[in-house]
DNA sequence: CTTACAGTACTGACCAGTCAGTATTGTAGG
DNA sequence: CCTACAATACTGACTGGTCAGTACTGTAAG
């Protein structure tokens, strides 16, 4: 099916090009020109792939938004019910950002602040993770690895924290992956009480 | 100095234009002629008092940080040294944002995610606040209120967890800015160990 | 008349999106 | 294993609407 070639596939070499100047410039200051002469393809082929500019800034948003899920989840699978769920989930988390600097930062950064259209996709990529968070955080509470607390709140203050550091990470390479998961996920855990 | 008028002077009537549309619709989707419409005012006035539609919102963006700012340096120098001084820095902090709600949403969500230009002052602003944090953090921590921790990646995670409450709040209205206090306070000052 | 502003009509750079055309691959019939 | 045609993939010069910024005019106060 695929191209027997060495090139990859245009649309991916698209995609490729699209995400490492949306992630540099952001999504105004980007040019179509721009991505067409990093990625060596022509205009047209980017309106074959994608109906507008708009849309393939939100499928790269949406493929690096899945893959985050994708990773929590199998994380979570893999321990029983309870906070280590939790913990489990934050890791894998931490671990997919910190493997992926220029996506983390086209979805914590760059998505950020365009207009109401982007706005909508912002929210609904933001309630999937604090739901996700939530609902395990409900479990932890259900069978008392930790006390009762809003866990609404908690899930969406979380998220917050992991971004902001995540970001000063993508911005400056510093703290260290290691010197945030040693520092972020106690602080996170000691915020519900478990220790 | 002031006209004496009933009016506000024209300056100010731009800057609150501004806010009201910039907040609502951010910097790109933001007309000038929109400003102009929303304030009574003319073109011509607005680029006497600015000199582009750039510095027009930053003036806005700083306008509220050093608010924010100031607050907060207030409720610190009215506190003994200690982890009081950072319970009573979040108090204002939070409640600053509360009262103003569209400043609010400029300055963390508006300002995101523009070209290089605005991420420099943002960068800046942020720096602004986690520094403060962290000043206050190592105080605490000097003086035993709380046990030492990296109050670097400590200073960023609040903030983002701040940030993130505040965000969810302006745009859904919900949770209630005494849930906030009543969830978000305890959060944080517990993530140090400090009850 | 001069200063200090306010108001408005206009301009032109910019860039997302188009489209007429070309290249490449698939496939069916002889 | 050609040839004929079709479908799909891709190209890049061009266009048209938009809007920040400008040039110009208006006016009130001293």
């Amino acid at each position: 099916m695929d191209t027997p070639s060495s090139r990859p596939p245009t649309r991916e070499r698209i995609l490729d090009a699209a995400l490492n100047i949306f992630s540099a410039k952001g999504f105004h200051d980007t040019k179509l020109d721009e991505i067409v002469a990093e990625g060596g393809i022509s205009k047209g082929s980017i309106y074959f792939h994608f109906p507008n500019k708009e849309k393939l800034f939100i499928a790269l948003v949406d493929q690096f938004a899945d893959l985050i899920e994708r990773r929590a989840k199998e994380a979570i699978d893999q321990q029983a019910p309870g906070i280590q769920r939790v913990q489990a989930a934050l890791e894998a988390v931490l671990e997919t950002f910190g493997r992926y600097r220029r996506p983390a930062k086209l979805l914590l950064v760059q998505a950020v602040g365009l207009g109401s259209v982007f706005e909508r996709k912002r929210l609904e990529v933001n309630d999937r993770f604090a739901q996700l968070i939530q609902i395990y955080l409900d479990e932890a509470i259900a069978d008392g690895s930790i006390a009762p607390v809003n866990t609404h709140i908690v899930a969406h203050a979380w998220m917050g924290a992991i971004y902001n550091v995540v970001i000063q990470w993508v911005y400056t390479g510093e703290p260290s992956k290691e010197e945030i998961m040693d520092a972020l996920l106690p602080l996170l855990l000691k915020s519900v009480d478990y220790r």
